[in-house]
DNA sequence: TCTGGGGTCCTGGGACTT
DNA sequence: TCTGAAGTCCCAGGACCC
């Protein structure tokens, strides 16, 4: 299989280019733009500076000029504007991120309709039975669905093509923003074994602590390593995974569908909120949330036979419940009772601040009015105060 | 300087069954 | 009747990704 990585760069505001911005912050939080005017036609003056924002919140994105002062993904609001006080600050925008998924991914479909959706803005593409799809080894379809990107969105994309799915995303980082990048197995050596270990995606800051601590620096030290030792000290699974990926070898196909494993909404407080002081505040929170949960399902056509409940602490802890019932729900009343039982279980003698609820085992509404009547809720719970 | 939200997958322990 | 091994399921937590 040949696989190849696109990357579509969604922070594209053509006034900001070459501006430290970032893009985040929390929900409730963020800098509003102004009455009917987009982002875009904004005037520089009335974006928020970091240095003003004093709520919650991580950096969803941020610009290349940005990543110079040392600002990336996921770093507290407050660490970034220590580290560059006047960067810009944007809210997020999912809906209009959404609208620009779907056109990049369409205009891909369109060239090479065997696609993997990774996300908002990333996609797997099967280029084996793609015509021209091998030319220059699959630079001049690259350089076509770049073209087509940015005539019809404006967007730059970031390619990597290689012989599998890792090594083409580990392709698709080597040359950012809008680059192409060809990857053949004969480059390991030389592009991919000097690259640090963190580098190749499913290395997270915990296993590349450990890789530093038993002196593994580069995914070339990872590669050198005996099997056994690797499967030793990182576990069956993991270290097996080490050892081939740094090997370059991937074999996982291209999957052009799935269903959903589980369901998921959680909130952070823009203060810390007490179980008993605060209990109203919380049990509305609560409630909202299993609402939105059950218009989730409705949308999606799903009903859960899981319920559990996620609670974050003041100190970071994060405890979760889950409560698996003999027939699935999906009205909000029912999904609240369910949740209401599994926080029962939960310990509740700190301040809180994040509160979530998930729903997993999920079946589909149509298979489930085949064979199964409603569930009465009177029979599946008791009553939670 | 504290650390979002929505996901997937893996691991390990305990309960239960065979 | 008791015991232990093995398999399976459920639950909780953790790592990782976008």
């Amino acid at each position: 299989m040949d696989a190849f990585y696109a990357s579509v760069e969604l922070l594209r505001y053509p006034q900001l280019t070459g501006l430290p911005v970032v893009i985040g912050g929390g929900r409730d939080a963020q800098p509003k733009p102004l009455d009917g005017l987009a982002i875009d036609q904004l005037p520089l003056s009335q974006f928020a500076r970091l240095r003003s924002y004093t709520g919650r919140g991580v950096i969803t994105t941020a610009t290349y000029a940005a990543r110079k002062f040392g600002i990336g993904s996921a770093m507290g609001l407050m660490k970034a504007a220590a580290l560059c006080p006047d960067a810009l600050l944007l809210p997020t925008d999912f809906e209009r991120y959404r609208d620009y998924s779907r056109r990049f991914k369409q205009i891909i479909l369109d060239i090479a309709p065997i696609m993997e959706n990774r996300g908002v803005d990333e996609v797997f593409i099967d280029l084996t039975n793609v015509p021209g799809g091998q030319r220059e080894g699959g630079r001049v379809i690259a350089r076509l669905i770049q073209k087509q990107i940015f005539l019809e969105t404006g967007l730059t994309c970031s390619i990597g093509i290689a012989p599998n799915k890792l090594l083409a995303k580990m392709a698709s980082e080597l040359d950012k923003p809008n680059g192409i990048s060809v990857l053949f197995e004969a480059d390991l050596a030389s592009k991919i074994w000097p690259l640090p270990c963190k580098k190749m995606n499913g290395i997270g800051p915990k296993s590349n602590d450990k890789l530093t601590a038993f002196g593994l620096h580069t995914l070339g030290d990872i590669a050198a390593c005996d099997t056994h030792w690797l499967i030793k000290n990182f576990g069956k699974s993991y270290g097996a995974w080490l050892y081939e990926s740094a090997h370059g070898r991937d074999e996982r196909d291209i999957v052009t569908h799935s269903e959903p494993v589980s369901i998921s909404r959680e909130t952070t407080f823009e203060r810390d909120l007490h179980p008993k002081r605060d209990k109203a505040q919380l049990g509305e929170v609560f409630t909202k949330l299993c609402e939105r949960l059950a218009s989730d399902l409705d949308n999606k056509g799903y009903q859960a036979k899981t319920i559990g409940i996620k609670l974050r602490d003041d100190t970071f802890q994060t405890t979760t419940r889950d409560i698996s019932l003999t027939k699935p729900v999906a009205s909000a009343k029912d999904i609240r009772r369910a949740a209401g039982n599994a926080l029962k279980r939960a310990p509740l003698n700190r301040p809180l601040r994040l509160l979530g609820v998930k729903l997993s085992r999920l079946v589909k509404t149509s298979d489930v009015q085949l064979d199964t009547p409603a569930p009465s809720t009177l029979d599946l719970f008791d009553d939670v105060d």
